[in-house]
DNA sequence: GTCTATATTACGATAGAC
DNA sequence: GTCTATCGTAATATAGAC
C-alpha cells in the first residue's frame, strides 16, 4: 500500500478473473477470448501477466490444494481421538472448501486432460487417502457404525463435502460456522430423528 | 434380434462410445477426431448417424433424466409416510444412478454453455425441487432431525448421492442393494455409532 | 455406411508498435 | 502494460466418391 492501487492486473487478480469463468463455462469450455472480455483486456495482454491457459489453471488448483493439505497439519488434525480428529478435518475442510470456494470448485472438476490436470488429481487422491487413513482409524476404534463399509463411507463423506461447491455462495458477514454444523451433523449424526 | 447382428453403428450403439469419452475428457474436451478415434470410424460417419456433438449431447442426457424422473411416478414414491418415499426415492434414485451410469455422469457434469445443457441443468433442477418438496413434507411430520435446515439436508442429501457417479464402478454381477443400502444408512442414520 | 478431401471458423499464442 | 494484426493449428461440419 504504498502507493495507490493501480488500475492494472497482476498474475493474482487475473487469476480471480479467470477462475471465475472457468467455474461458469468450464476450463475447456473457456477460450483466451473469453477470458479476455471478462478481464476487459485484450488476449495478448493476458500473455503478459501469464504464460497460458494451463498456467491459470496450475496457480489455480494450488492454491486450493494448498489450503487442503494445510488442513491436515492443524493440531486437531493430528492430536485426539480419530474419530474426533476425522470430525475436525471435515468441518475445517468444509470452511476451506468455502474459504476458497472458486478455487476448489475449479480442483474438483479436473479431468485429466494436461499433465497440470493429471498432477491435480493426483495431489487430491493424496489427500484423500489421508482422510481415509483417519477414518479407518476411528472405525477399528468403535467409533463409527460397524454396518458400513469404511472405504464406502470416505467416499460418500467427501462427495457431500466435496458437493457444496455445486451450490454454496458465501453471504457476506455470515460465519461459516453453521454450514459445518451443519455438514457434521448429518454426516455424523444422520438425518433421521433418534427414536428410542 | 430377427437377423444376426451387423457390425454398423446405430445412433444408440455410437451413443454408448460417444458417452464414454465425453466422461473422460469432460464434453467440451472431445473433439469430432477423439469421437472418431474411439468408434473405430472416420469423422464423417459419424455424421451419417447423428447431427452432430450436441446431438450426443441431448441424447445422452434425456435418458439419465428419463430415469431419474420415472422414479418419481412409482409407486414407492408417491404412496406411504413422506420419510418413507424420501428413502424410497433416495433408493432408487441409486438404482438408476448405477444402471445409467455414463449417461447420468455426462448429466451431472453439464455446464450451460449451449442451449441443450440449459434445458438439462432446468430439468434437473425440477427433479431436485420435487424431492425437496418430499423432504420438507418428511420434515413436517416430524421424521427428520429439527435441528438440521430442510434445504440444506437436501443438498446434502443430493450431493452425496450424486457423487457417486465420481467413483462408483459397477461390477459384474453384483446387485446394487448393498450400495443403496449404505447410502441410505449414512444420509438417514448417521456414521457415529450410536450411543446410549 | 464409410471413406478422403476440404471448407470454414475458432483457438492458443506471438510479433511488434505505442 | 496494453494494443492491433497475424501465424499456425485444430475444431466442426460438408461434399462427393465408392
Amino acid at each position: 500500500m504504498t502507493t495507490a492501487r493501480r488500475d492494472t492486473y497482476t498474475p493474482e487478480t487475473l487469476l480471480s478473473v479467470a477462475v471465475q469463468v472457468f467455474n461458469e463455462r468450464g476450463y475447456d469450455g473457456t477460450s483466451m477470448e473469453h477470458l479476455s472480455k471478462a478481464a476487459g483486456i485484450s488476449k495478448s495482454s493476458i500473455y503478459h501477466h501469464v504464460a497460458g491457459k494451463e498456467e491459470l489453471l496450475r496457480r489455480a488448483v494450488s492454491r486450493a490444494l494448498d489450503g487442503l493439505f494445510a488442513v491436515l497439519e492443524e493440531p486437531g488434525a493430528v492430536r485426539g481421538r480419530p474419530v474426533e480428529r476425522v470430525e475436525y478435518v471435515t468441518r475445517r475442510t468444509v470452511e476451506v472448501l468455502v474459504c476458497e470456494l472458486p478455487y476448489v470448485t475449479l480442483l474438483l472438476r479436473v479431468r485429466g486432460n494436461t499433465r497440470t490436470e493429471r498432477w491435480a488429481l493426483e495431489r487430491r487422491r493424496e489427500f484423500d487417502h489421508q482422510v481415509a487413513d483417519l477414518l479407518k482409524a476411528a472405525a477399528d476404534d468403535g467409533d463409527l457404525r460397524a454396518d458400513v463399509d469404511i472405504r464406502l463411507a470416505t467416499r460418500l463423506l467427501f462427495g457431500m463435502v466435496n458437493s457444496l461447491v455445486e451450490w454454496y455462495r458465501p453471504h457476506p458477514g455470515t460465519g461459516h460456522d453453521q454450514l459445518a454444523d451443519a455438514v457434521v451433523h448429518m454426516a455424523f449424526g444422520g438425518l433421521r430423528t433418534v427414536r428410542d
